[in-house]
DNA sequence: TATGAATGAGCGTTCATTCAT
DNA sequence: GATGAATGAACGCTCATTCAT
């Protein structure tokens, strides 16, 4: 209630569809839980769908801050690699509600040709950044958008199992943090 | 519509899936597409959740036929990895309805815990293949399980570029090729 | 109950509309007065304007069944007039809910051209009658179109004089009697 | 909007209702074609309904003078009533949001019994008009009441055929001419 | 078994009205 | 007085599910 109400609307909204998924979240239940009447979701977004599509444009903003921020360019490319896939699984681990609607929401209808093909920071963010690996000729050539959605879809998996399997995988934990290594194993210019 | 019910009914809800997904896919459509009354679904599937969990399994027992069938055990497991994923990634453009379909349901809240807990048996031959690979001392020493979670996201996501891209994309379709190379040399034993 | 569902439907629909309005007659309520569930109606109608475009149909049909049986074209065209301006009279105050409907739906948005352009049963019949006493020189040549409208609009708001002012023009009741031939004294071709 | 705020909001709901009916005419939207904040407009009227109840009265006063000042007693009855009726029509073509306020208006459950047994001095006036006629000996001797009420009714529903007609009657426009003639022969004293 | 009309809970959304500023 | 964000009851409508046939 404190908070700026769009930014509760959105916080929960994440949180149920993290919790519930999309088909179990309705507005009036997002409304709900952000301490605001159903209508007024409808005073800061045009729709639900609208809702969804402003939560993947928040969500991406939130990434791009958080791991550009602890991107040290000075650096050489494969410790900026592993700092990368750290981050971003420690964001999602720490954003558990980001990871669950991302995971969602990706492979939704939301996520149509037309959301896909408008700007995206994060997107764009993490292109440059393998683009710089190439250039520097430290990765191999290949496109770095591939070599993003490559990494982030690994990072996100990796993120799932962790979460999934938690108490059973214990042991394995040491071979959940092998991941980034195979994956630099693979991109690496060698 | 010769078939057996049970499967028409399976392929509607699949095609529809793909095409609009879940929240668009009502019983009474399944139904019609299906050439059967909307009260003949409750004949075959208990309800409607029962009915995706079936597809589900329906599609991992056709995953794990497509790619078993292909495997020839007697080559190195460098040739059988390669056989592996493209079969996979082969299998994903042969029938886009079903990657459309676990694309959607592996991050759904119909994928509970539940579910990924009980037996499946394409992801029990995954298992079975890549720890072959481990006994055989060709791929690092990694859990089986973790390596057929991060191989077959992979193709997942190579096959939704490759789907969403297709055009604009042309000329990187020597990069999507470039994959699996890449990602052997991630995982082989160096 | 007992007869037809989309019958009950629109009987239920017409009284309301009468009763309350538009506005004030919620498709809930239309389906409890009719016995039926709110779902069930639109088994029958696409959505609530369809509905309420149907009843126009509906309405148009009984109208003109009720004068056309009840035309005796044998008869003068000045007796066919009195018994035309009567019996509609009188259908009106047989069915107050028609009248009532008929009076909001003619000047609602729901009366748009393409309904107006749209073939209209009674309409048709009217200006086919009209027609005919114009073509035997009875009455005045004007278009029958017209003169059906002006007629109609006519005992139309004779009946709603006669029903709003019920009490206290009964001394009037003999002026609203003598209408028709005022209206006659006007058509006919002298 | 240098008009009081009071007539600017009168104007806006007017305007609305007869471009999309009271059902579309939400008092968000008639207080932005006001130019005024929607709560503005609790400060003149009590609520929605007392809004459209003040556009009838504004509107009886606005039809009852624009008659009344063109009305010349010295003349015969005869004359008077041809430019009575077309005044009235004048008056409506000139101001068609009235004419399709007003349509609406009158049969709708806002013109309650109350309403229509309140003070209204376009009806008072109108039936002072008539009743000269009627103790002049000029017309018949009916209820001046339900003559006004005739013609008015006969006047708006010309009006609407010729707007609802506009194109396609090119030719029936002279028959619509005529029409008061029509009703003149009716009600005059033979 | 198979049907599909019927159900009614629950959805997304609207909008007349209020009230803190 | 004027504002417009906030409210929440009420709306039209959908659709998973049932059950008489």
């Amino acid at each position: 209630m404190q908070k700026d109400k769009r930014d509760c609307i959105i916080q929960s909204a994440l949180q149920l569809i993290y919790e519930r998924g999309f088909h179990d979240s309705p507005v009036s239940l997002v409304a709900k839980n952000a301490g605001v009447a159903a209508g007024t979701i409808y005073t800061y977004f045009e729709n639900k769908d609208a809702l969804i599509l402003e939560i993947n444009k928040y969500v991406a903003k939130l990434i791009m801050e958080y791991i550009s921020s602890r991107d040290e360019q000075q650096l050489s490319f494969e410790k900026r690699f592993f700092a990368y896939w750290n981050n971003l699984k420690e964001f999602y681990e720490l954003y558990p509600e980001i990871h669950g609607f991302y995971d969602q929401f990706v492979n939704s209808p939301f996520n149509s040709e037309e959301v896909q093909n408008s700007p995206n920071p994060w997107y764009e963010w993490a292109h440059q950044f393998f683009q710089s690996g190439v250039d520097s000729g430290e990765i191999k050539n290949i496109n770095p958008t591939i070599v993003a959605i490559m990494v982030n879809t690994n990072v996100n998996s990796i993120v799932r199992i962790s979460i999934n399997y938690k108490n059973k995988l214990a042991k394995s934990n040491t071979d959940l943090s092998e991941i980034p290594t195979l994956i630099w194993d693979g991109i690496k210019q060698s």
